[in-house]
DNA sequence: ACAAAAGTGTTAGAGGTACACCCATGT
DNA sequence: ACATGGGTGTACCTCTAACACTTTTGT
């Protein structure tokens, strides 16, 4: 394990870009609850919890790192995400995380220990997708990821926690300008979902029937057929209209 | 000159976070119009206009980094910024534009041209700085800086039109949420000129009796005088309250 | 007196808020 | 039948948009 260890970060050496390395927060939403995809890592005793993320290589976009490592996690390919905010203080580094983990045999080796304890800038992007259709798959060093509820995700390694709380500070701020509704839900979906996952995303609550009447005039979803789920009185479907504006509202009025 | 270049490359090299810089779109707010700082690079026949930038030093914070380039252009320290991209794809870097330079001593030189050739991940921040306060400076490579009107800002090195279009916009989104106004402006200012610059910033018109109304409500603002200036009817001269919200709306409404 | 810019008033309509109410289903 | 959650109606109030109007200065 070690040997291969060493092995990628040789790698990396030769075909990353230095200090730099990119960290994605991947937002889905399940049982009225918004939640982000982590990692565990169980070295020794001791289990740590990390974002997705990865390095950039010499050769590649930031987006083509960003699509590779959703991908890692979660198969899908073709999704929404945005860079949010950029993590860099001189004092960035796993080398805390790395001493904690007295048990690790890894803690003893030097060069692993060096690479680890380098700074590092962190380019963090958000992603959207649909929980439905996720399938979590383990990636090369890590166990099979995880999803977390948004409000639990305040242990994270380092300085993840604080990714997750900026990422969804942006998320509010973007919500009425991009189609984030539309990637977090699957395709057809019931309007109390919707009014759930915007109250998830806002973190408060919003007058139902008005929720209704706004969503509905802006004309940006249409009924598509009934849900057949077995709980009470069944509510109607909706799909958003594609090529149709799908963001919650259609312009910058920023009070003006 | 060239000597003094290569000099400085050589102390990046050991100093500096390779491959990774910073740049700056400093915003000023003058005869109704918004504007940028930008340096001129005159080399040999050729001149081009970049964003005041530079590079992060390992031990330094992005932060830090931001505010010594603020400094070095605008002789200013505690101002207003905010990180808002980071513009990095597999093909930025400086090649072309150096290459342009045919009569430039610096084209010939290999080592120069390889360093300038290089990938440069950049993290852009805007600052927002008060145009009465500031007497631009040379600096270590560079004429002094000088002022140049957002809309006529097309037409930069490399990408920086692009990352002044891209600040424009996120200025825009921020305007609802963060004390912009008040760090374009002197302490002192009419009601007229804040309407100036919001139609500035916004880049459409806003009815002025409305405008009017909305600010004085909010109560963000209070009345310090007569304006002294020697035009037509004398203006009411305005100070926005510290301590007290200075941003042009106060929450999150969002469109709920 | 007149032009120009500062500042006030007014009105119709859209939009937001809060709440009461009705409807369809499973138990 | 009744509890539960889905869906509708409505009244009040605030805010917005548009534009007419008054005031204060310099020339």
């Amino acid at each position: 394990m070690i040997d291969k260890i060493k092995k990628y970060i040789r790698s990396l050496e030769k075909e990353a870009i230095p200090q730099l390395s990119v960290n994605c927060v991947i937002f889905g939403f399940h049982e009225k609850t918004l939640k982000v995809i982590v990692n565990k890592i169980a070295l020794g005793q001791s289990t740590m919890f990390v974002l997705p993320g990865g390095y950039v290589k010499q050769t590649e976009n930031l987006t083509d790192a960003v699509q590779r490592i959703v991908k890692e996690s979660t198969g899908l390919e073709k999704i929404l995400f945005k860079q949010f905010a950029v993590f860099g203080d001189a004092s960035r580094s796993f080398e805390k995380e790395f001493k904690v983990l007295r048990t690790s045999k890894l803690d003893g080796d030097a060069e692993v220990l060096k690479w680890f304890s380098k700074r590092f800038i962190s380019v963090c992007y958000l992603a959207l997708v649909d929980f439905s259709k996720i399938e979590l798959k383990p990636t090369q060093f890590l166990d099979a990821a995880q999803w977390l509820s948004v409000e639990k995700a305040k242990t994270l390694a380092m300085d993840h926690s604080h990714i997750v709380e900026s990422a969804r500070e942006s998320l509010i701020k973007e919500l009425p300008y991009a189609p984030i509704a539309s990637n977090l839900l699957p395709p057809k979906f019931t309007l109390p979902d919707l009014h759930a996952l915007v109250e998830g995303i806002l973190g408060r609550t919003i007058d139902r029937p008005n929720f209704r009447r706004k969503i509905l005039k802006s004309d940006m979803i249409v009924k598509v057929g009934q849900d057949n789920s077995n709980k009470r009185r069944p509510a109607d479907l909706y799909a958003f209209r594609h090529g149709k504006k799908t963001s919650l509202i259609d312009e910058y009025k920023l009070g003006f």
